[in-house]
DNA sequence: CATGAATGAGTTTTCATTCAT
DNA sequence: AATGAATGAAAACTCATTCAT
């Protein structure tokens, strides 16, 4: 019996993560104001006094969500950035295969998403701050004229994330495509233009 | 009896005029669960009771200024798919306008934009109508072999909605740019691409 | 008919007042923490939601008893400091006079007087300030020479708020003593002390 | 066996003090009702089901601090009436001595002081048992026509615990004034008024 | 002797909505 | 056309208290 270890649910550890992780899900589905504490904690199987005993208040636990998918996404975003002074070829799928972790990370965590992306007040300041961050991945790593002159980066940037906003939720988190190939296509039409050049 | 005869509609109207539109400006700016009736009649110096004279109830309101904003963009995008065989000059000069028409729709309807664009429930179903008509209005527009084989044209659509969507926020609402040139800009991306060609 | 007036209930200053009444008594029974807002909403025939319709909450109904104490208080205290200089006998029956009006006011309010003597976090405060007010009355009243050298006049104020404070709490709020005759043993005692001189 | 003899008493004993002399703090600085059992065993550095090892519930330990003061102040009181038939000179002496005691208690015990004395529900009662004990140790000590005829002893000894309570708040606790040095100046005041009789 | 984890039972407060006039 | 007055229904949150170990 010694090594049985730690009865379930005797674990404070479990009850938190437990909360947390069904939270994210009412959060998601529901949005800010119609989850309930009372539903989230009656989907644990527990009480509401419990959930105060490891979150301040309803809104603390929406900030941690928050806070969690805003690290996690900038954590993703920050690796992206390496080595620059890349060539034509490697570039596109440099980019390629940072929109494959961005949409990776969505997929793996849709909650966590839809609370961050979509759902929170400062879904907008942090799309913003992707925004920036591609912003300047794109022009650190990128060789002067490697882009049409005329290109603003700023629009482009913004551009780049309305579409990764818009294709999460519509291809996504529906399961209709899969991260790697909505990733290319993005990059395909983004880098190339609709028009065929052959026409 | 000359004496009773009140102007037809005077008052009733007026005070319905303003709360749908007060109703609009709170709704936009704090989100549907966080205006409250009280505060809509506040600040049309009305009563509470006189708000469920002119509306059912609150969901109705929000509704009726969701309703509003569809019918208004749908009217615009019905009216851009004209005439289909269609130059390739002129076709990006049709987009363009199709493009800066709704952005000006946006830039006159700030509030209207906002809940039917972000706040509402369906502001999700509102976005994925718009790419549909969107998608049609190109499919029927545009001769075979105009765009690249490989463009999937729902994603394509999809994209420049979520490109209309974020450049929205981020510059038309701001004042930052002005519809036409957000709309030559997007153009100018998506249809050639962003790669220097001549590099 | 049209001579009857408002009907009762209709009127909300009334539902005011009511509340403010039955707080008072259900404050001073109780005190603040044992005194629900639910408990005197049942006692007024009403809701809780009216509650908040006229107090802004809980605290602020107790504040508002507690500043209409003390405003009714120290109104009485300002009108007994008059005509300076004064001779002896009168003095003696002006601080009868002013006491008697103090225990006055608390026979007559006497669920203000216990909250806001006995049971208000400013309850000291309050004290202190009537302590101040006695002291300047009679300092300004009185010619030099009429005490005793050896008083210390912050000293003896203090101690005719205790004996005021404990005299109403056991002899005046019961019943058991006028408050004239109160004011007058008060100041028997006080003036000529308790030995007996022809001893 | 050796290894098992626990000190007597160490341990618990110590617990129960502890949580007994913070209780105590608490109570005395916030009142009843807004002294937590979870901050008293926070600052304890113990775990609220401790807390209920020691003491049956909060109410429990509240009353058996009430207990302690009541005691204590009784013991001296009682100590303090003895040796009818006393002469003039000593008797003012007495009274002063008597009083010094309470008030050497109340600022060696000043938490206690204010629980037993300001805090509690039984405080007004505290201090009518300590009103006929201060008249009954008067009336039994002090021969016939000591005191003037006017004098109602009882409302006396009230009045004494007014000032004993007063000055205890706002010049004993507070440092301001020594026991020995405020008893005697209650006593300067009582026994001789405040009238100056040379005048 | 002590605790990690949990809860029963309440309380204040809010807000959309309605009744009677 | 409008309102003064009121409420039903629910929500977040708190705290003393206990169980199992």
């Amino acid at each position: 019996m010694g090594q049985r270890g730690r009865k379930k649910g005797s674990n404070g550890e479990q009850s938190r993560a437990l909360l947390l992780s069904i939270a994210a899900n009412e959060f998601a589905e529901n949005g800010y104001h119609d989850t309930k504490v009372s539903s989230i904690v009656k989907r644990a199987g527990l009480t509401q006094p419990t959930f105060y005993l490891y979150f301040q208040n309803k809104e603390a636990i929406f900030q941690e969500l928050v806070e969690l998918f805003r690290e996690n996404l900038f954590s993703l975003t920050r690796k992206s950035r390496l080595e620059p002074g890349i060539e034509l070829s490697s570039l596109s799928d440099r980019i390629t295969y940072g929109l494959a972790g961005i949409f990776s990370f969505f997929k793996e965590n849709p909650d966590l998403t839809k609370i961050g992306f979509y759902e929170s007040a400062i879904a907008e300041e942090m799309k913003r701050e992707l925004a920036i961050q591609i912003e300047e991945n794109l022009t650190s790593e990128v060789q002067n004229g490697y882009f049409s002159q005329a290109i603003d980066m700023c629009i482009f940037a913004e551009s780049l994330v309305g579409i990764i906003e818009r294709l999460t939720v519509t291809k996504l988190l529906p399961g209709l495509k899969q991260p790697n190939r909505l990733a290319e296509e993005i990059v395909d039409i983004f880098l190339n233009g609709i028009i065929n050049k052959n026409n």
